[in-house]
DNA sequence: CCGATACGCAACCATTGGTTGCTCAATTGG
DNA sequence: CCAATTGAGCAACCAATGGTTGCGTATCGG
């Protein structure tokens, strides 16, 4: 029930670059630090300064191969931010849940 | 589909203190720049400063009273912005489940 | 009225995301 | 085999942001 999510995994994903290279990741099926800033409004320093960041917390992982290093998205890893992100927004629900219902019995008890 | 959220909104509660500060608001019912940073290990500008963040994204909003700013977690703005964090997560689930079908039909196909 | 308190503003510092410029290593082709 | 190309990795630098301290101002309560 924690709902205590690990804040590096959340800044990491709170980035919309990081997200953006993420979806790009995903379906084009991995990519160099050239390629994804081929399509992404900034340098390949810039993302490779990303993908150093997502590589950290195990979102991504790189295979060198040659002068290249190709890097694809940890599946597993993400599924779990995936169900951190929404065990958050649960965890919100919740509470505006049981303040509207809160609110609701005060209502009542005011007007019956 | 889209999944494109509103940069705004995720950095609003991408950042690790205004979740906090939005979870005591919401517990507490509202409190001010000062009685948050009681409960917060930064300074009441700190927290001034993040509840201006929080109040032009319109996930809070201030009622001046006396010598005293009272601010509250606006729910609709917030039941929102929770339905957006879902929403990519929805779409990023989506994408790995049909990364997982594709590579299973793959697999499929190199058995028979 | 005067002290205490809650706020706002300004200056300043550290970190971070971005850039450019350079070097280095590997691939490719004459 | 040697040279040009190309991908990656520094390093320096700049702007924005999150944090601090210090100070001024307004309101509340004795």
């Amino acid at each position: 029930m924690s709902a205590v999510i690990d804040d590096e995994l959340w800044s990491a994903v709170g980035d919309p670059i990081r997200r953006r290279m993420l979806d790009l990741l995903l379906t084009e099926g991995g990519g160099t630090a050239t390629t994804l800033s081929g399509r992404l409004p900034v340098t390949r320093q810039a993302v490779a300064k990303h993908l150093g960041v997502l590589d950290r917390v195990g979102l991504v992982h790189a295979t060198p191969s040659g002068r290249e290093r190709r890097y694809e998205v940890d599946e597993a890893q993400l599924a779990r931010a995936v169900a951190q992100l929404s065990s958050v927004g649960a965890a919100w629900d919740a509470r505006l849940n049981r303040i509207k219902r809160i609110a609701e019995a005060i209502h009542r008890s005011q007007e019956g």
